[in-house]
DNA sequence: GATCGGCATGGAATCGATTACATCCACGCG
DNA sequence: CGCGTGGATGTAATCGATTCCATGCCGATC
């Protein structure tokens, strides 16, 4: 491969002339100028982004560490922050912790030792040693979505507490009383927040909230299921069942499934996380969904604000509740049956 | 942040003899072994890996270019790599082309200007003159999932053509005699090869295939609504769509759902990739099945066999068929409830 | 006791870029 | 005509590692 020494060579100049013109610096001849272009040309030269990074200690990198990538909320936040990052400049490494706080230290490790320019984070946990000395130790960083209360970092996050009201009304208008939640990781703030928004809305209406309706899950399928057939073995199971997450709701719907039982005749189920798949399950899930893209692009500019030296702050957007048939008696308009991406 | 140097200089050593200590060289004594190591704790200290890449033309990464993240299916892919590269002790660097040869040379050239030791693509086209000019240029390569034809790069995929041939004979013997396709973009193998084993088995079971049903889609959710579309607003519309990825097939159901028709009673659906989503929707679609852990892990086995100088061969595993009720007629068993992963 | 081999260690070159500093030259002005 | 100014260019230091080579020392061998 062709070093900025051979491109020198092939155009008579130094090193440093190259240097100028390819970081288009004012002061070189227009005659020096095409002698280097044609010569870069000639020998399909490109700058080692390596040699430019020890030099410049900047990597135009952002590392992006993230619960899980198989769920589609996830992934979807993943590619927002890829499309801003490559608007503005940067490349992302994605780091996937699949919800493990061993697996998100080795990414976080991995990716300091690379010299990413920024970190854009989504905790699985309350945060590690490693985390915590990171937040502090000033590379750039950003939560997204979940964050690790108590340390200086900018969060941008969507707040479904307005949502999870709309949705406990949302229930108790269709007449069901006992709701039961699948509550995700009290360590996530997301798993915190949600359950603490439920049980406000419940209290709100009135409804009570017994200890057997409050399922322990950890964002994943399989939890939603082992859950849901803990509820469905209750004397009194529940009439609704609220899952913190789409993996979750997907498990519960399998457990109910397996049952013979039927959503919503036999029993409700709603979301947290819209995913286009609700649109098409049997049958269609009701969700709260949060502005996935625009929370990914917002993170990607407070986290490159902060790099560039600019400042930066905390995000809040809000989400929504979108009603589908899976907690009984259809919407009144059929708009729901359109994608929602 | 330390360097080798202050560590050198806290245990009283040369940087040479850090060097060794970290790299375990043989000749070290024990005593500066130790006395390192207690710098290196001390200081926190950390290798520089982009240094350390400069110096030893090692990134220990991998770059994987793949054509589209949001698909269930490479989201599966671009995970089961992540996790055998991290076995192997690589990083992988994820880039989405979104099924755009632009945006795909895009990540090709940002992956070899940070000089990743090898690089994994699932093309979206044809080939660039760049994707060509890399393969014959000496980066280790290896193709995965789609590959280009006439370039000597291992090829790690799935065949399905006898899954597709199951396919017909599964409709077929559910008394269906139209049968229609969505089709992948030609320049792609697997769009190609999709089509064509499907016109053999068609002929096979001595089925017409005219023209118009045949759809051209993109791999994407909207081309298999449009195709879709087109079929239903056919004077005689066919008895079954088999859309050849399952985006396709989403917005297939998309355009069924629309009309008001229903699946399968008015019209038959299968897709090819199977994702946990078809469990659960309405109905439960039949598809085709590939071993897409066992792909990824396959890929960059064999990309690290070439990377560390071993020969490495193309590998092809077989697709099979999951039937469930989207073509008509339950399967006899309860089994294809269960969740696929 | 001189020579030799081998181990531990340090000095310095090197990877491929960027950039401070020095140099040179041309031009303009007093 | 001499000097100052500023633009174009080159030399060399530098980033943080790895690694070749030279050196010094120790014990073994003759």
């Amino acid at each position: 491969m062709a070093s900025i020494k051979d491109v020198a060579a092939e155009a008579g100049v130094s090193v440093a002339t190259v240097s100028r013109v390819l970081n288009d610096h004012p002061s070189v001849s227009e005659d020096a100028r095409t002698r280097v272009l044609t010569a870069v040309e000639a020998l399909g030269y490109r700058p080692n982004a390596v040699a430019r990074s020890l030099r410049t200690d900047q990597t135009h990198t952002l590392g992006l560490v993230i619960s899980d990538v198989m769920n589609p909320y996830f992934t979807e936040l993943a590619r927002s922050v890829e499309e801003e990052a490559r608007a503005l400049g940067y490349s992302v490494i994605i780091g996937n912790a699949d919800e493990r706080p061993d697996l998100q230290d080795h990414h976080v490790r991995t990716l300091l030792d690379r010299r990413i320019d920024g970190l854009l984070v989504s905790p699985t946990d309350g945060g590690s040693p490693l985390m915590l000395g990171t937040a502090r130790g000033g590379t750039p960083m950003v939560f997204v979505d979940r964050w690790i209360p108590g340390v200086d970092v900018p969060v941008v996050r969507a707040d479904g507490r307005a949502a999870v009201r709309d949705l406990v009304a949302h229930l108790h208008g269709l007449g069901h009383r006992r709701l039961a939640i699948i509550a995700g990781p009290a360590a996530t703030t997301t798993g915190s927040e949600r359950i603490e928004a439920f049980r406000e809305a419940m209290a709100e209406y009135g409804l009570p909230l017994p200890d057997a309706y409050i399922g322990q899950g950890d964002f994943q399928a399989e939890s939603g299921r082992r859950v849901t057939e803990g509820f469905l073995d209750l004397p009194e199971p529940p009439e609704a069942v609220f899952a913190t997450d789409n993996l979750m709701a997907l498990g519960a719907l399998d457990a109910i499934r397996a049952r013979g039982l039927r959503v919503p005749d036999d029993i409700a189920l709603a979301a947290f996380d819209d995913i286009r798949w609700f649109v098409h399950t049997d049958p269609p899930i009701t969700a709260i969904a949060q502005p996935t893209g625009e929370l990914g692009r917002a993170a990607v500019r407070a986290l490159v604000d902060r790099i560039e030296g600019r400042t930066s702050r905390s995000v809040t957007l809000p989400a929504r509740l979108v009603v589908r048939r899976s907690c009984g008696e259809a919407a009144s308009s059929p708009k729901d049956l359109r994608s929602t991406t």
